[in-house]
RNA sequence: GGGGGUGCGCCGGAGUUGGAGAGCCGGGCCAGACUGUAAAUCUGGUGUCUACGACUGAGUAGGUUCGAGUCCUACCACCCCCA
């Protein structure tokens, strides 16, 4: 696996490069639509592919081992065969479970005892057969096992747990180097920088992490809740440190806006649940800012969702119609919901690479920003 | 034409031995929230007003009573049975 830095702005950290996959290429800046349970919820892999144009989506450790399991995803031939994306895929690892499920599981140095949220069986994670499983599961980029903390965390809990998720990641490293793909096709681990929203520990975090020289790095533990001015900072410090050659993966976020301005900080990768799990509940995402698409004001406005969308089915639809669909509890709004903010998401990461590329990325997510910043 | 039954919220239920109702449950409607998905979910609002408090309100109009959504009378509407 392979990342070309292909360019970098003069005037801020953004940067454009493509990742060579088995499974194709991926040109960032890039947004990876996130489909858990091995499915992007409500749409289509055709539609993920012609519409929305994802280049990778992802899924989730946790969720794919407790169900179908890795002995059916292994007799299917790994997620990619199982589910028919055949683009790049990109598993985590269910460290952001060991924050999302904190009351149903126990942290040891060990690992991180989980009572499963369908039927309450107990599992035991650890970095070893979280790896182990991301072999089965055959994504292409796995991430390292790590603890998710809250916000707020206290600054000794912090360290405390940061410390725990290096230790834990030498112990993913070794077992990632001692077993083999088990599909053909090469698989990365990124390793995830902690550190809560303490620049020392960011600091020392990034370091530890970069340390690995491992093919792209992540930041975790962000987006759980700090103030934005805090995501910031953190992915500024860490993006300083982690290596300028290796694509930089921020986890879980965001909004668009936030998106923006990471990139440039010097993020390559997001992802993040809120354009699809926002779209099932009504608000979508365009160009002038966010929508909530069940409000009244929508019933007779004929317009399609969004007129300048470089996507089909956000020029196809209209308001008034989706808007109809919600309010009779229909699938298919949710559906072409979450196709639009996709796209809408696929296309802002595209035409930020674009105008990275051309230079004048800076002004353009300035104008963007201040357009799209109603609370975004 | 005769007999019986039922009438309160935007809708459907529940509730009444006469004793605190702007008020129980569900739906609808109107808003809001959501950041590496326990989430097609959750929260709030939904009579009126001069609004942290008031006022009006149980088909309509009267009556009985300290007190009526509850009892009585008339009328109206709907449902059922008989002709």
């Amino acid at each position: 696996m392979k990342f070309d830095l292909e360019a970098t702005d003069s005037k801020c950290n953004a940067r454009a490069g493509t990742l060579h996959t088995a499974h194709g290429k991926i040109e960032t800046p890039i947004f990876m639509p996130v489909g858990t349970i091995a499915t992007v919820k409500g749409v289509h892999q055709h539609e993920l592919h012609n519409d929305i144009k994802a280049q990778i989506i992802l899924g989730n450790t946790y969720h794919l081992y407790l169900r179908p399991g890795t002995d059916i995803l292994e007799k299917a031939g790994g997620l990619h065969k199982f589910n028919g994306f055949n683009k790049p895929m990109l598993t985590d690892s269910g460290g952001y479970q060991v924050f999302s499920l904190s009351h149903r599981r126990k942290i040891k140095e060990e690992g991180a005892t989980f009572s499963s949220h369908i039927d309450g069986s107990k599992h035991l994670f650890t970095p070893e057969n979280v790896m182990d499983v991301q072999r089965k599961i055959g994504a292409d980029i796995i991430m390292a096992f790590d603890e998710c903390t809250p916000y707020p965390c206290d600054y000794k809990y912090a360290k405390r747990s940061m410390h725990m998720t290096h230790r834990w990641l030498k112990r993913c490293i070794n077992r990632f180097n001692a077993t083999d793909p088990l599909y053909g096709y090469e698989q990365a681990l990124f390793p995830i920088v902690q550190g809560s929203v303490y620049k020392d520990l960011r600091k020392q975090s990034a370091e530890a992490i970069a340390s690995h020289d491992c093919i792209g790095n992540a930041i975790g533990g962000l987006s759980v809740g700090e103030p934005h001015e805090d995501m910031y900072e953190m992915t500024d410090i860490v993006c300083s440190i982690l290596p300028k050659e290796k694509p930089r993966y921020l986890m879980g976020v965001g909004t668009p806006v936030n998106i923006l301005e990471c990139i440039a900080l010097g993020i390559d990768m997001f992802d993040c649940v809120l354009p699809t799990r926002n779209a099932r509940h009504g608000l979508i995402y365009t160009r002038e800012g966010k929508i909530n698409i069940k409000n009244a004001k929508w019933k007779d406005d004929f317009s399609p969702l969004d007129p300048d969308a470089t996507n089909e089915t956000s020029r196809f639809y209209t308001k008034a119609y989706v808007r109809h669909l919600f309010q009779s509890k229909e699938l298919l709004g949710p559906q072409i919901t979450s196709i639009h903010n996709l796209a809408f998401y696929l296309w802002l990461t595209g035409e930020a690479r674009k105008h990275i590329k051309a230079g004048d990325f800076l002004k353009w997510k300035n104008e963007m920003v201040s357009k799209l910043d109603r609370r975004l």
